[in-house]
DNA sequence: CCGGCTTTGTCTACATGGAAACAAATCTGC
DNA sequence: GCAGATTTGTTTCCATGTAGACAAAGCCGG
């Protein structure tokens, strides 16, 4: 039962169990995904993760490191790290709110509100490729069922 | 635009255009899944990446290692060493074969198919288990449509 | 044969990301 | 106020996975 996935040409493999585990389909996709990324964006010379950061801290001006590492899923630590390299890049300022002098607040520089615009193109035509095989309509569903699976809130609607 | 998810209460972020990002929301979606993962399996001693190289020598047994790493996307240096710790645990066998003396066969030892085979109830609980917020008619439909997304090839019918 | 070219696994660096411990700042109960 | 617990970011160490070079084995055209 169950054969074959996309690996090269034909070496026929048997993926048993996995054939339907959620967790491995998702390990695929999102190397799938990610090297989908490379391919695309990958001469802007910028990562994902990179990307991602630099997005929701555009999208929410003066968040807090640890309030954007939850947002993220990602340990406080490795957002230190991040937000370091991206600070010595002149792309991100961070600045100690006078009312919590633990914390740290985040905003783009000029330069990185720059970079930010400049790679909003070829970010959103990333993303209207990165369907691959998948039709309009199964793309909206795919982001629709993995909204779900996240227990995404209040799906923006346009008309409440 | 595109307001909250699930991260810890309410911290009240803005996604932007991460929002429906297939990428972002793959990444998430596994992240979540090897949560849950190790949420159910963790006791087990026992991880994704293990699970996943077991599963596979025992529906394919013999599989050379580089047709093993070209199935599951990862590098043949990284199988290199996934292999050897298993065979370390004296879980896996590696066999040169005499007709390619470059390559290396891979079987499951008698330790390795009884640790597979007790291991086969909890996978299969936290298969059933890891839908989480989705139905079962969703859960069918995402596993269908990463499918797609993979090129998943001669999808198994019973019916030709 | 036999001099190249490819394939296969391995090795050594290196990048990415998490776990645990820590210091400073804040909060809480008294 | 203030001693103790909690939050926030940081540091250090470690696990996971990749990139590139390498050696050995197989393949191929003369």
């Amino acid at each position: 039962m169950s054969e074959a996935f996309p690996q090269s040409q034909s070496d026929l493999v048997s993926y048993g169990p996995l054939t339907d585990s959620l967790g491995f389909l998702l390990r695929l996709s999102q190397l799938k995904s990610f090297s989908a990324f490379y391919d695309d964006l990958g001469t802007c010379g910028i990562t994902p993760g990179q990307i991602t950061v630099m997005l929701m801290i555009a999208e929410n001006p003066g968040i807090r490191q640890g309030v954007l590492a939850r947002a993220l899923t990602i340990k406080r630590a490795h957002m230190t790290k991040l937000i370091r390299r991206m600070e010595d890049a002149g792309h991100v300022v961070r600045r100690v709110p006078a009312d919590d002098k633990r914390s740290v607040e985040l905003t783009l520089s000029q330069g990185g509100k720059d970079f930010v615009a400049s790679l909003r193109a070829p970010f959103a035509a990333h993303e209207a490729a990165n369907h691959s095989p998948l039709t309009n309509a199964e793309h909206a569903d795919l982001i629709r069922l993995l909204h779900k699976f996240l227990d995404f809130g209040p799906r923006q609607k346009d008309t409440p």
